[in-house]
DNA sequence: ATTGTTTCTGACGAAGCGTCAGAAATAAGG
DNA sequence: CCTTATTTCTGACGCTTCGTCAGAAACAAT
């Protein structure tokens, strides 16, 4: 792998510095925030030379959501590994998906504007499959534990419902909390004075309302995040409690 | 009330083709498809005529906003008149939830708009509260029906959750899955055929969760659906039918 | 008709995007 | 070591958009 001239290894290194600083600036001021002009200018090079390595804004954008849908993805690889009861292996992905949106809130930021500005139409094919197939691939290990579920007798599902549309509301739940959280100040005045604490209730709630074995009357899923996150994500929630 | 003059007449009247074209132009481009000469351009105004309306293009976005949450708070509202035991009543608002976002795209559109690009820091507070305002009365009539649901016998929360978690719960469940809705076309490919289907299936099974009587098992909410889109969102109804 | 006030206009400066001809650095060949 | 070919880098350029503001035009009051 270390076939690469001092060159190349100068490019590498220059894009990382580009995608570094891009996040920085996403996270600052929004789409707006990010300026071809201002990376250019920030990181002593001139406008062509940051051409070179990404055609245009949406491109940079993009890249940092691939990287960010990676990193989640290997959490939740990490947390699909977590040896206990379907239950708890899903308990596993929330404490990921909740300690992912905590930690790295700018990463989270770059999906959120994935989603709005209509950055699609100037992209390339290839960058949008590459996020699809993350997509894909998150949903599939939620999937896959459900299923599993289902094969030890932990959970059945309704006629009509598939394992998708159950991971789909975790997904659903998981992406517009942590959405609204974000950017809404006022959830104190509203009543809500841990949201956080308030999305793993309602998500242990619809599990329970499925039924899925064990329920939280029966077992202390509190005590459970805690020893996940403590176990499996140690160093992640080590950063968390420091800050 | 009619004490306009002409002249007052005819800016009200302006000013609401420059929002209605400007919520096209966001539906169409983004963020970035909504530009100032652009309306003017259009309209056969000047720039300065735009902005004697509008100080800045943030500032018709927020008002885009409020014309949206007003006219959800006004679905909301009817949707809370409807008569029934407190589950039958949450399902109302969970209809006009969905057919407001499938009626009106556009609106809901710029909501997400409005939680990702950072356009808070250009607009004046007046708005901001003006909007807030709009947010907290419809987590009121939420809040207040699950309110009624306790009083009324029909559901019980257990210890530390009170009626603003669980109605952070719906909000959140339906935002987050409204956005993933609207900005993923491949939810077929993943499994999911009718995403709305099952969103309501997955609040409903959450409210199970809660022990919200009547259960999903002893009563027809599909049915109850239908029923309530026909009865008290007639008009709304027809026209989502009729696309 | 004259004066004062409101409203409208479009040229302007500033800033950002993406391009491209030519300069500079690097690699290859003799 | 010098020449030539190739790659990489540069910044001026054209274009678009934002928001401003001095002056023109329309309107109202006297």
């Amino acid at each position: 792998m270390e076939n690469l001239t001092r060159k190349q290894r100068e490019i590498k290194e220059r894009e990382d510095r580009i995608l570094d600083l891009a996040r920085r600036m996403l996270a600052e001021g929004g789409y707006l925030g990010l300026s071809m002009d201002g990376i250019a200018e920030q990181l002593e090079y001139s406008k062509g030379t940051i051409y070179n390595h990404f055609p245009c804004k949406e491109e940079i954008i993009i890249s940092l959501a691939v990287e960010t849908m990676d990193r989640r993805l290997g959490m939740f690889q990490r947390a699909a590994e977590f040896v206990g009861r379907s239950r708890e292996r899903i308990s596993a992905i929330g404490v990921a998906a909740e300690l992912f949106v905590r930690l790295y809130p700018h990463h989270f930021f770059v999906e959120q504007i994935i989603r709005s500005a209509s950055i699609w139409e100037k992209t390339t094919e290839k960058r949008r499959s590459l996020m699809q197939s993350c997509e894909h691939r998150c949903m599939g290990i939620v999937s896959g534990i459900i299923r599993d579920g289902i094969g030890q007798g932990d959970l059945k599902l309704p006629d009509g419902i598939v394992p998708e549309d159950v991971a789909f509301g975790l997904w659903s739940q998981c992406f517009g909390a942590y959405s609204i959280i974000a950017t809404s100040d006022s959830l104190p005045q509203l009543g809500i004075s841990d949201p956080f604490v308030a999305v793993r209730r309602n998500i242990s709630t619809m599990l329970d309302g499925y039924a899925w074995q064990q329920l939280s009357s029966d077992y202390d899923y509190q005590q459970l995040f805690e020893r996940i996150s403590s176990e499996v994500f140690a160093d992640e929630y080590q950063t968390l409690q420091s800050v």
